[in-house]
DNA sequence: AATATATGTCAAGTTTATTTTACATTTTTT
DNA sequence: AAAAAATGTAAAATAAACTTGACATATATT
């Protein structure tokens, strides 16, 4: 799975330490979601989503080994 | 978070067996997701949200709560 | 160039998702 | 009413998410 954590943080120009406060996770939790070292939780990918307010869709997207 | 794979499930008429076998998980996971016991993983709400053609946010929904 | 801020990553530990097997109960079909 | 199909659940095992703490590197600020 892939996903546009980067540019979205850079859109909104927050760090991952911000992105991380304002839904209640680890700052590393950020940073393995980021650099596809594990998948979130729908919830996760719910709530960064709203943050960025954009559909799950448009930040996380299936790849072909998913 | 809440879900409407019931719903979902009946609009498509497809058993929980049937949704299971579509994402190539087992079976008691769809029951657990369907019945709140859990949370999927983003992977696995995507293809799910893909297999009733809704985004993710038509399929589950965030709590107060979450 | 020095300092501060942001990011990458690692290891160890806890919690939660997911599988497999198995059986009981409910619902649908005949 | 009987049989078949679908659903609910439970226990045990494994895999994966997430946390905390810590440190190294990279990028931005002064």
């Amino acid at each position: 799975m892939k996903n546009n954590l980067r540019i979205e943080r850079a859109i909104k120009n927050i760090t991952q330490a911000d992105l991380a406060e304002l839904i209640k996770v680890s700052r590393q939790t950020i940073n393995t979601i980021e650099s596809n070292r594990y998948v979130p939780s729908a919830v996760l990918a719910l709530k960064i989503a709203k943050v960025f307010g954009k559909p799950v869709e448009e930040i996380f997207e299936l790849e072909d080994s998913d």
